[in-house]
DNA sequence: ATATATTTTTAGACAAGACTAAAAATATTA
DNA sequence: TAATATTTTTAGTCTTGTCTAAAAATATAT
């Protein structure tokens, strides 16, 4: 059995994994749980004698393959919660998040299965991530940022890089959501702006959002 | 905000003070929480200084009224989270105690008010108990154990005094539930035992059933 | 009322998880 | 390669919540 904190230190761990080739360093663990290297230098030595992580001083660290699956079944948890609370509690998707926080750590097999059953076995969360299976396995789609359309190009909606809630009510505000077909019809020099037509509309688009949206080209 | 020790000794203070008319003992409150006198001690200390409970030593201690609010929002959640859990998830009523004891400890004011909502504002969790208001204030319905009723009386089962799983699971056996009206055929003298009706079948009860089970005279 | 039993509190220790400051290892730059 | 900068680990401290053992207060029985 792990503790809260345990669980959230592999669920960083396995996020940082999906974009790191090496190892995972101290710091980049601490910058992401908002706490000191100190601190998870620590917490490394006592998950490694858990056998969840691969440790060598000052060389980062791997999740094993038990660790990996522990943090995996955490993010399901995360993101099946994350389903519920928008498809059934009228929660919206800049609001999830933080509640999922808390419910992605109740243990309970039972539950996660049922929860599983209830929501029709969904295989994306509110703001697109995949949903892993009850192995842990995640199957990704092929998705691009909206930043690396060519003009004209077109693709459809399907997820966020950026969940804050800021950028989510922004993305509300401007009624671009997850699903929508969007056509690149100008890309600009001078800012790397776009100007995108979504739902017959034509809309500009900073750098910085483009290049926090995902689409599957079409 | 409290943490989840703090909260677990305001429910238990809460449940003790239901069928206690003084101050809930020390002891008392170890035996419930299966932990020792001596933390007890310790744990009351910092909670009147959160004055949420009114402590003097050696006296026994009492729920202040803010505290009382605090203990009667995680009893609603835990019984909210109950109902959810058998009427969405297909849960049996002997299996959702312990999730809903984690289950309570999620803060989010939104959750439990959609919660509700989603659920039709039960008055009511699987075990016939009360649900608290937003307020914190129950309504109870007047019940009487089995065992108190005469020879010829009847009434409909509305909760359980005993709600530990193996209690539950013998009721499933016997096939009483909640709702069903039960009639006493005969009360013997010799060990208390019942017969009673019950779906327009004689049954034979113990003295230890008609204690654990309630229901409203009709 | 005094002796005995029970309950409750205090004193002191420990584990988990976090922090600061300093030392050690590694990386970068000249 | 040597000097400097950065990262990581260690050492020592703190808080929370728990425990055991012993002292103090209260309750019960003779
Ligand atoms: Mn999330
Ligand atoms: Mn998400
Ligand atoms: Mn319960
Ligand atoms: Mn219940």
């Amino acid at each position: 059995m792990f503790t809260l904190s345990e669980e959230n230190y592999l669920k960083a761990i396995y996020h940082l994994e999906l974009d790191t080739v090496k190892g995972v360093s101290t710091n980049a663990i601490a910058k992401k749980l908002e706490t000191k290297a100190s601190s998870v230098s620590d917490m490394i030595k006592k998950l490694s004698e858990k056998d969840v992580v691969v440790y060598k001083k000052y060389k980062g660290v791997t999740l094993t393959v038990f660790g990996k699956k522990i943090a995996a079944s955490i993010v399901r948890k995360h993101r099946l919660w994350e389903v519920f609370l928008v498809e059934k509690l009228n929660f919206s998707w800049d609001e999830v998040h933080d509640v999922a926080e808390q419910l992605e750590h109740i243990k309970s097999p039972k539950l996660v299965n049922q929860l599983d059953i209830f929501l029709g076995f969904p295989s994306h969360d509110p703001h697109g991530d995949p949903i892993p299976d009850k192995d842990g396995d995640l199957k990704t789609i092929e998705k691009s940022l909206l930043s690396t359309l060519e003009k004209n190009e077109t693709g459809v909606c399907v997820g966020v890089n950026d969940s804050s809630s800021e950028f989510l009510k922004f993305l509300d505000k401007k009624e671009i959501t997850l699903g929508k077909q969007i056509r690149v019809l100008e890309k600009e020099d001078f800012d790397d702006s776009l100007s995108i037509q979504i739902d017959g509309k034509k809309l500009s688009i900073s750098n910085k959002i483009a290049n926090n949206l995902y689409v599957q080209k079409s």
